[in-house]
DNA sequence: CGTTGAACGAGAGCAGTGCTCTCGCTTGGT
DNA sequence: ACCAAGCGAGAGCACTGCTCTCGTTCAACG
């Protein structure tokens, strides 16, 4: 309801995440007991959902009372925002791991491995799915702190166009040419990517890129929160049969199926 | 988890209230009385959002005491269903609306007016977006009320699908031949269109409008959600060139653009 | 080494929540 | 006319997020 500070986002940001090696005692504790506050948040949030993550209940479980969880967390949003950051960094992992066991020539297999390792993840930790890519939960706001961790999936996607585009596949865009200032927002998605990517993205791959992400996405969310029901039972098979559609849209060769 | 009747579908399409006029002065205070409650959670919800939204204050907004609510909605989940329902029928109601006004024949312009018209929806009403389509709020279900109401866009996507299909245009499937349980699935899909449709649907056509309804949903919540920040500035344009490649892809002829 | 200010945990307390239960009054069908 | 069901008001329970105060502990600085 109320827009938090930019203090307090960096403080906690400061505190969980600059590496920073802590000096003193008091420093390695403070350090030690705000992971275990989020580790057994995390663990609340995966059975009961953002709903009913309560603060106090994590202190007690800690054996701590409430008010000595605000000094390491200035209010119950900002715990949530360290998970929704979590919850980013964990997905990104398991893509990207699931991005490397392939060889990078595949690139079907590439994708597939992406979608079906976020899929995965989404399935085995659905309260942390819905808590990044739900409903926000807090205000409407993305503060700096979560959109780092969450560019990892897609920048994958993209190193994996752009990859393709070297190769000389390029997809199809039947649409007219990207116009305006979405023109000029796609030029600079390609300058923060100068620097990740093998060679530069065209404006209908980025397009094809975002919709693939956005794809993958909502494929996953329609499962989990329940749009499909009544529809498709068979999820594993549709999920594959979409993504390998994907795919093939995006102009990667139809490699021996995965799974 | 429980399974649709496929009458709801046909139902959706005719008339959205169950009708069945109060007959004693009770049975009408109480109609009234639950209407407005409905009436008083909406604009909460429209402020605050779900999770902002009190019983309480709703009761205290109608002057009336919070435990008397509960001889009208049994719990607070029950009051969120029925705005729920709400926000389908409305979405449902809009989107009909749009297409209505465009000829029959103009299959791209039909595809447009819907997209455009849920997303005009979404953005004046967020909150209720989120609701229907975010985080699903009580636990994991979706009672049966809800299921109905939120079929009329589907359906109306696979009508215009199946308009096409009838038209003699088909939708490219790149990929293997659809199999397995999802065959089955589709059939039972198509089995409960049968009366609402002029020509039955392919399976390959099914995943294709399945898809679009997915993207059109995914498209729509990474702009309300924030998952196109620092990527996608000009999202009235992002939308629209989405959506016409889309329409392209479903094999829409490209007529003279909408917006 | 001693002082001093910041960090910290405990406790009480406030305002708010969902929900239950009991109490009387009203209303509609027998 | 009676009587059960429907209803509104009120009190109350267990819980929430959050604030404030009060001693204690610890670490930096003179």
């Amino acid at each position: 309801m109320i827009l938090s500070t930019a203090r307090g986002w960096s403080r906690v940001r400061t505190v969980s995440a600059t590496a920073s090696i802590p000096r003193t005692a008091r420093e390695r504790a403070r350090r030690e007991i705000t992971d275990e506050i989020t580790r057994v948040a995390r663990e609340h949030l995966a059975v009961g959902g953002a709903a009913s993550l309560s603060l106090r209940a994590v202190a007690r479980e800690l054996g701590m009372v409430s008010s000595a969880v605000y000094r390491y967390f200035p209010s119950r949003d900002d715990l949530l925002t360290a998970l929704i950051v979590d919850a980013y960094t964990s997905v990104g992992a398991a893509a990207q791991a699931a991005e490397r066991t392939v060889p990078r020539a595949d690139r079907m297999g590439r994708w597939l491995a992406v979608a079906h390792a976020v899929r995965a993840w989404a399935k085995a930790a659905p309260h942390e799915y819905g808590l990044i890519f739900g409903t926000p939960v807090p205000g409407y706001r993305a503060p700096q702190d979560t959109i780092d961790p969450a560019a990892a999936v897609p920048v994958l996607l993209l190193e994996l166009l752009a990859d393709a585009g070297a190769a000389g596949r390029s997809v199809a865009w039947a649409g007219r040419p990207i116009a305006g200032e979405v023109r000029r927002d796609l030029a600079g998605l390609r300058a923060s990517l100068s620097g990740v990517v093998s060679s530069p993205i065209d404006d209908a791959t980025a397009m094809q890129g975002i919709m693939a992400w956005t794809q993958l996405i909502g494929v996953i969310s329609f499962e989990l929160f329940g749009h499909l029901q009544n529809v498709i039972s068979d999820h594993d098979r549709y999920f594959g049969q979409q993504m390998r559609n994907i795919g093939l849209d995006l102009g990667f060769g139809s490699r021996p199926a995965r799974r």
